[in-house]
DNA sequence: AATAGCTAATGGTCTGACCATCGGCAAATT
DNA sequence: AATTTGCCGATGGTCAGACCATTAGCTATT
């Protein structure tokens, strides 16, 4: 087929092409990374940062979209660019429910599962008294909300953010955070039904309850098992509803 | 403070300001959602797309370069852009969470340990006969590069990921891509000996022997082990040097 | 038949201009 | 003196046109 001689076959590899925007998109989360932009903190104007990079102000602004729809900054008409807090990042990632496929559906939870299990168990070494007293806060919240599941879920959701905050290791607890919404986000547009009327809130409370015992014991295999039976447990309809669509 | 007139206090609400981009990426995207654009279609080209839209060609760009950036399209010069086989937004967005604060050395090398363990329990539970054999021949590239490191660590690397490839969960791919990459970078920012020179090699090989082994008898608590054994083994290094950071 | 060269199409980039909005300041008003 | 009004500059948002680099496909040459 090819006549290219045999010894440099392999020693010529497809040249590095990188495209402005793609520069200017490395250094900005560079900066962002390294601290250097704090939330917060406003970003030199428009005009300014083509001079400082060198750039035309189409590739500078193609730059600043992307970063702006990933949530990293937020720029305001006649104020300036700024630089978004953590947390506000999620928010916007949410609308994009739709790009979530039964295989995908599929290994978020099977993350998920994998996140909340390990963070029951590191947490259960390092929850801090004031973290299981929040915990056990947001768990009275449950029990307090039975009737109203507005409440019951904003509760459910926080006893397992604290959770996972508790194993203080901010990476873990991102993660979850951002696996929960996606999740959290799926079933809300997937089944309106309620689905935890009546005897369900009851076992999920009393799930909830087994897992917070342990962390309070600080049987770390305990609340590993016990947050991976509730997950199991609480999930069971969600991974039925999709069967259908099976995996390769 | 204000003197708003109490009757139509909440009779006004804030107006709905959306941009062009924005307008037009909900376009594209609902056209994706609908499957009118399917993948691997090619979408008009940009001049043409402007006097569809009635819109700059900078606005285009913006939103074009936003659904780029999100995985959803890819922009081929002299060819057009097309729709991407399959979007990895949630992939992209849970990489989002290793950044901003936190990126604590302990923190990376946890979330990792945590990674390589589960996904070396659902591998072997998992991997193809195509999967084991590639896996075979990265670690057949290790023992081949004893003497030329850099081989060595390449190989290292693959087989690792090859590992996290055979769970065929894509995000559990990605999270430990993510997570390795910014050891790595971590890594080469602080110390730059090398460190498995001599004896670390063998040790190292040997273990990535065992963990293979499990795989191939399809005993996931073994692989699981196996690879928690490896990276304390192999981290231990990294640990020590890094005893000073103690975390608050 | 294979190769080299040309051409049109296309994404990538730059420039300059104009608009809408916001913040702050000064003048006008009470 | 305090408040309101109007103005102005700064800034992000948008547009139009131009040029460049790369790619695919066609054509002519060998």
């Amino acid at each position: 087929m090819k006549k290219a001689a045999a010894p440099i076959d392999d020693a010529m590899r497809p040249v590095q092409r990188t495209s402005v925007s793609d520069e200017i998109i490395a250094q900005i989360t560079d900066l962002i990374e390294r601290n250097v932009l704090k939330p917060g903190d406003r970003l030199p104007p428009e005009r300014e940062l083509c001079k400082r990079f060198q750039v035309g102000r189409s590739s500078l602004r193609e730059a600043l979209r992307s970063l702006s729809m990933m949530g990293l900054l937020d720029g305001r008409v006649g104020e300036g660019t700024f630089v978004c807090d953590k947390g506000q990042y999620v928010e916007r990632a949410l609308q994009w429910g739709f790009l979530l496929d039964g295989k995908k559906l599929q290994d978020l939870s099977e993350t998920r599962m994998m996140l909340e299990s390990q963070n029951a168990y590191l947490a259960a070494e390092r929850a801090t008294p004031e973290d299981l007293a929040a915990i056990a806060d947001a768990l009275a919240g449950m029990a307090g909300g039975l009737s109203d599941e507005g409440r019951f879920l904003a509760s459910d959701l926080q006893f397992h953010l604290l959770i996972a905050r508790a194993t203080h290791n901010s990476i873990l607890y991102s993660l979850l955070e951002t696996t929960r919404n996606y999740l959290q986000e799926w079933i809300k547009e997937s089944l309106a039904e309620p689905s935890l009327a009546g005897p369900r809130a009851e076992l999920s409370l009393l799930e909830h309850q087994q897992i917070l015992a342990a962390l309070q014991r600080r049987d770390s295999e305990a609340a590993r098992q016990a947050m991976a039976a509730h997950i199991r447990s609480s999930s069971g309809d969600l991974q039925r509803t999709s069967r259908r669509s099976g995996s390769g």
